[in-house]
DNA sequence: CGTGGACTTGACCGATCTCAAAGAAAGTGG
DNA sequence: CCACTTTCTTTGAGATCGGTCAAGTCCACG
């Protein structure tokens, strides 16, 4: 289970250099192609890391959660871009002064090679649910992700991003995100008691469900 | 475009302790799970990364070709299985020495963070085929890498993976692959001359293809 | 040649998408 | 604070792309 670290003390060197930054609801923070000058660390809110392809199918690689780094390891420009999911603050850190503190403090390269690992490890699975997992799969998976990563995990989770953009990271249409959610509300798996927030009925079929163990239904 | 690297020339330092070893087609070269106790580099052949679910579903997360690096920079254990597509030749270093050649080489941590992030920009894109191609695009995608891969872009490719292999890194079925394939010789975007290889007629319009800029034919 | 595995093709099915409309939530301006 | 507008979500009906099941066909290899 991985802790959020929201105030961001665990390399005090990089503190000197950060700058703090907020964004509205919708708001891009940076745009694919664009010079790669800052890495971000994202205080409080949601961020969501998007391609777009030329007719505007869209398809989020990743949500950022508070304690995330997101925009670094970048060669020359973005390969992706991030949009504030709601109100966002972040910490910016310029790219040439983190290469240069890398250089002195080899403890930051290692780090941030830690962080890109494990960011593989992720991108490996989410490859295994779009190529290979079915709308109620992914969905079970999308939630237990949630639940993980916020640490809340066996009670009510929140959701902070739309129905949309939770479809354009299963791969899947809004429509049928909405169709999943209620078959398993119906089927007493979850709750829905708001928009932003599902609450996790029983996890151990929850986690069966995310891979194909357990029933069909 | 990528330029295939088989010799294994670029570090020296990699060179003294590397060992040559073979696989037969179809053998393991490591398991997911296993201790990630080697980095490899494939000088002949082809090598399949897997991701499989507790059902038996499989996933390819990525193709290695002559030149390429596989196994490097995981934690513990590997997070896939590795095996043979068909005879392979693969130099082999131990992970202890490369860690300790970092130590007083440090261009060799640079090059493989290096390659990590080449990864990370193809797993993107293999998440956005995933998530949001039809079949055709993606096929005509996974085309297209393996033209700009193995250097020969324009005129015939090898396709040294079966139909299956192909299925399961696309997230498709056999059926589809081959249906897919038939549907674009006969609109003569392709020759098939042999199971093993295709000649891609209309580069051009593959390219539209393969992101959905193009006709819908 | 004969055999077995890999590939191809066809017929049919079904999970997911598309299109459409209604309902709920979130702004917005008076 | 309310009426209005806009956006987001939910649900339904029908279409479709890709999957499943079932034959064939083609090689590679003994």
């Amino acid at each position: 289970m991985r802790i959020p670290n929201p105030t961001g003390g665990d390399v005090p060197a990089l503190q000197r250099i950060a700058t703090k930054a907020r964004y509205g609801r919708n708001e891009m923070i940076f745009g694919e192609g664009d010079p790669a000058d800052y890495t971000y660390k994202l205080v409080s809110g949601a961020v969501r890391l998007c391609k777009h392809m030329a007719d505007g199918r869209r398809q989020i690689a990743d949500f950022v959660l508070p304690g995330d780094y997101f925009g670094f390891a970048q060669i020359g420009e973005y390969s992706f871009s991030a949009e504030a999911v709601g109100e966002v603050v972040v910490l910016c850190y310029p790219q040439r002064q983190i290469e240069a503190l890398g250089d002195e403090n080899p403890g930051i390269r290692k780090q941030f090679t830690t962080i890109l690992v494990k960011r593989l490890l992720d991108m490996q699975n989410h490859i295994v649910m779009l190529g290979r997992k079915t709308a109620k799969e992914r969905l079970v998976s999308f939630l237990l992700m949630l639940a993980d990563r916020s640490g809340t995990a066996g009670g009510i989770i929140d959701v902070p991003m739309s129905r949309q953009d939770i479809a354009d990271y299963l791969g899947l249409t809004i429509e049928t995100v909405c169709r999943v959610l209620s078959d398993m509300k119906r089927s007493r798996l979850i709750d829905l008691p708001n928009l932003h927030q599902v609450a996790l009925r029983n996890i151990d079929a929850l986690y069966a469900l995310s891979d194909g163990t357990g029933e069909a239904a």
